[in-house]
DNA sequence: ACCTGAACACCGTTCAAGT
DNA sequence: ACCTGAACACCGTTCAAGT
């Protein structure tokens, strides 16, 4: 038989670690974070769920491991963005490597949550961070504002933010204006606020919050805060 | 028989989706959100898990309820705090609001995770919510502003943010010391950064980071943002 | 109206056994 | 060294049946 043949009978490839990590980000980009299940990933892989223990420890140390596959794949492309030329260039970078990593967030929905639930860094991740602080310390940024930029920023860092109000899942419609009107006596204040955003805004295609423009505002905002407090003379 | 045998005896006040929910955040509370089982609900509330059914539609239903719960807990506490006496006052009112919730979050470990999962504002959530646009737009803010303002908070309004970085699990000791030494070759600036930390505060019983203190440099930082944003003028 | 028993379709994980 | 079959202890959920 040939060898294509036998690739596509028997499970040739052997399994491996990275195998199992990459089809468990396949898995989740495709039908989203709970269909990632132990045996699901044996199937995907034409292997027994049984099997992936030899691999992998249990099935936090797979979500451990994606997360740091996506780090890894921000770590690829933030690379690429050149050193600050000046010292002032501190916050120019920093915008474009965090929505640079924004992007790669964005096409793994799944991933805010998987970083959410981890415990440790992982490697690729402390390597993000370590560049990071390294770029606030050619800015000009004693440790301590570093590490209190590193909280501020939070999950930011990474590209996203935890929404918690979350009216842009629908466009604005007809039907939007009859949520408003409804919500008037009870909630006032958000009524009004709607009421003008769905007035502004009348056929966005892009629901009712553009989620790229708030993002950018609340990182430039925060970004604007920590050139001032760090000591922004030129050397 | 007296009532109180009856009580002990046979399962005597009926359930109830009130109950229910109360029983789910006590299990949560006590055991972490990962022990929060329909058996055990069942279980702790001297029933079958298949009688919660009758109160409740789904599991996802439990957690949208329990988010809920913690919500009208957070309004009951803010809803104690005075209005604002001068037009510049909102951001001292907002802070301290914001200050009380995070101290309702502190009591519940495992509300940050559930209010991340949950698709809409619980009734509770959007009164809190609708009154502090409202605290805003007494401060001269405009709808945008007080919209892109709750973007920028995010669950910070609730007084939580979501933690990448985890050092300050662990006391700074001799230990911590050592893992610091060891990062200093391929993490450089994460060593400096922490090694300073360490040095600051060589018996903090807070561990590497006090994420109260950080918590509010993040909040201040944002908050002074807005103010700076907003038309600050008296009337 | 409210609760339950039995059952179903899934999980993650173990372990002795196979090649 | 690597993989599997059988089995265990759990899930959430449905539904006909009981009171």
């Amino acid at each position: 038989v040939t060898i294509e043949a036998e690739e596509a009978a028997g499970p040739r490839v052997p399994l491996s670690r990275a195998r199992v990590l990459r089809a468990a980000v396949k898995l989740a980009d495709e039908g989203g974070i709970e269909s990632l299940t132990m045996r699901r990933l044996g199937e995907e892989l034409g292997a027994e769920a049984m099997s992936l223990y030899y691999h992998v420890a249990k099935k936090e140390d797979v979500l451990d491991g994606i997360a740091d596959v996506v780090a890894a794949e921000i770590n690829d492309v933030v690379d690429r963005v050149g050193a600050p030329a000046r010292r002032a260039d501190w916050k120019a970078v920093m915008r474009q490597r965090i929505l640079l990593a924004r992007e790669v967030m964005l096409r793994h929905p799944w991933a805010p949550g998987v970083f959410g639930t981890r415990t440790d860094m992982s490697p690729a991740m402390l390597r993000y961070h370590d560049d990071l602080v390294g770029l606030m310390r050619e800015g000009g940024f004693s440790y301590d504002l570093a590490h209190r930029a590193l909280h501020v920023l939070g999950s930011r860092s990474l590209g996203f933010t935890q929404e918690l109000f979350n009216p842009g899942a629908g466009p604005v419609d007809e039907e939007a204006k009859a949520l408003v009107a409804s919500m008037a006596g009870p909630l006032p204040h958000l009524a009004g606020m709607l009421a003008e955003i769905v007035h502004d805004e009348p056929d966005s295609t892009l629901g009712w919050c553009d989620a790229q423009a708030e993002f950018e505002f609340g990182l430039d905002l925060i970004l604007d805060g920590l050139d001032g407090a760090r000591g922004n003379s030129e050397p």
